[in-house]
DNA sequence: CTAATCTCAGGCTTACTGAAATAG
DNA sequence: CCTATTTCAGTACGCCTGAGATTA
């Protein structure tokens, strides 16, 4: 029985609501990446190397909004998945080039089909045209903020 | 001058923005609150309080979905600053009746001007309209939790 | 000599797990 | 004896600071 209802105090606020369909979905993701021992970072990663190409680390860092001494790890982890390759800037030694190998863009093909599935699974109670609206106005929101 | 374009791969997926733009949002009420030496839980339960009446505290912790061993910080807190009060149940000792005080109601009222400041500032780019449908998107996803 | 990059160690907050203490 | 509630100790992650090592 136990009423376990929001209060309006807080459901009135959309940014209430933001924050917490946009944890949900997020929860959500990090457990099915967990199966296969990845995490968000990991796919944004994979993400950013298929989309832009090689980075070096800290430009790596700075495009997703991670700390650069966190982004040590992440790399490791990726490399000893053999999903990424770290080699050494000729022009500039301290710099680490990351390159995703082809390993990388197959584990990038198959995260981005279980956010996919995540994400039909969240979405759910919305049309199509619906979800189009929502992504337009998220867009906007992302772009500003 | 670097490319801090978040990757298309990324910005595709709707959940990739709810969860940022979600995140950007409970960041920034968190700083603001921070300003006052209070948290997000203590808004919410201040919130549930005002809006139900008094609870045990576990069934405040079922209500906003904290777990209920860090309920116990977070009452501790508010009523070292006067805004609820615990009292045990008469007819059954294991629970603790958690009130709200006056001052209590008046700091959350204080807070949710806060928290509706903060709210502007993040939807600054849509219309008035478009709030309005992006709140009832979001309601019925919150809804389908 | 100064600055940039990577790396490592550690603090702090939030979310969760497990178990002790008290009461039913 | 077993369960419910509150409380506390400890783990894991994300986010951040500070400092050392290498190179420009």
């Amino acid at each position: 029985m136990s009423d376990h209802e929001t209060p309006p105090t807080l459901t009135a606020l959309t940014t209430y609501l933001l924050s917490k369909v946009g944890k949900s979905a997020r929860t959500r993701l990090a457990e099915r990446l967990a199966d296969r021992d990845m995490r968000l970072w990991h796919m944004a990663v994979l993400a950013a190397l298929a989309d832009f190409g090689p980075h070096a680390q800290r430009d790596l860092a700075a495009r997703l909004g991670i700390d650069p001494s966190d982004m040590v790890k992440v790399i490791d982890e990726l490399a000893a998945a053999g999903q990424v390759e770290r080699n050494r800037d000729q022009a500039d030694r301290r710099r680490v080039r990351v390159t995703l190998t082809p390993a990388g863009h197959t584990a990038l093909a198959s995260l981005t089909a279980e956010a996919t599935a995540v994400q039909d699974a969240v979405l759910a109670p919305l049309t199509e045209q619906e979800r189009t609206q929502l992504h337009a106005l998220l867009t906007r929101l992302y772009r500003a903020r």
